[in-house]
DNA sequence: TGTTATTCGTTGCAAATGCAACTATGTCAA
DNA sequence: TTGACATAGTTGCATTTGCAACGAATAACA
């Protein structure tokens, strides 16, 4: 009586567990490295991180981009500019938005994180096989598109 | 001098990023299930998904297993207590550890959650493929395994 | 033009979280 | 036995988070 009488249901092989507990492991490796060396938040570098990527844009933008909430973004942001990480400018044709624009140290703190990242991704190909990453990749692509696109965007 | 003197690093490709966009966007879509129907939170779920697919055990396995900090365990279990989806008993042999089991209520819960789940999965593999979805399972399961073993196992 | 709806970004507040400190229990060895 | 150390689980506290409500600016349109 203190078994269940075991539906099919296996935690083991569900998908999304299985994707939180990869995302959980792999970012957290990475994490400790903007974290030790910059103080960096996630959402502070993810921020950083799409700036650096796809130039300056407005916190909607953001949000729309990486799909993180609004409140958060709002709070990074205002943070990386108190560290002098980002500026910020009232769009003059729309004076609600606010163009945000890495300042050259935010600049800096992307380009030295994004080769810790090329290396700690190559490190992830090599620790699982180039064949099994690429199709991950894939895989990852394939759900992103299915999901995302359909829900929020 | 508005866009970055671009550093090969790129957003896009970065395994962190797709695993965390993929994991929110797949986990939120499964979340909105046991939220609405059961106010169950993630945490709340997947201490019930350990116990319901594992059997009984303590909250220290349960953290060993699923890598969810003490604390939030702790937290979890005492919600699910009062809502009587398991009942604590502490062990005979060792009256610092509380074995966790499911109650009636906590089993019909589970069973029903792991119906949905397995829908659920059947709908991803259904939407990018039966090959890329079991590609997608091998890929993650040898990156837990490649980070899971060596960090805090 | 005036009225209503929408969008951008911030803030208030309650809930969730992480970390360290703590209690209680158990282990090991002198 | 005693004392040092380890483990199970809880609690205090500061930080982070999400959601809803908000103010300001703009769009849409009668």
């Amino acid at each position: 009586m203190r078994d269940t009488p075991r539906p099919d249901f296996d935690l083991d092989a569900f998908m999304p567990y299985l994707l939180n507990q990869a995302a959980e492991h792999v970012s957290l490796g990475f994490a400790a490295t903007y974290k030790a060396d910059y103080g960096l938040t996630r959402t502070q570098w993810r921020v950083m991180a799409n700036l650096g990527r796809f130039g300056a844009m407005n916190a909607a933008e953001i949000c729309r981009i990486s799909h993180i909430e609004k409140t958060r973004v709002s709070r990074a942001v205002a943070q990386l500019e108190a560290e002098g990480y980002l500026t910020r400018a009232r769009a003059s044709d729309d004076r609600r938005r606010e163009d945000l624009a890495l300042t050259e140290a935010g600049r800096a703190v992307f380009v030295a994180l994004g080769a810790r990242g090329m290396a700690y991704q190559a490190d992830m190909a090599a620790r699982i096989g180039p064949e099994r990453f690429a199709a991950l990749e894939e895989g990852l692509r394939a759900l992103i598109a299915a999901y995302g696109t359909s829900a929020d965007d």
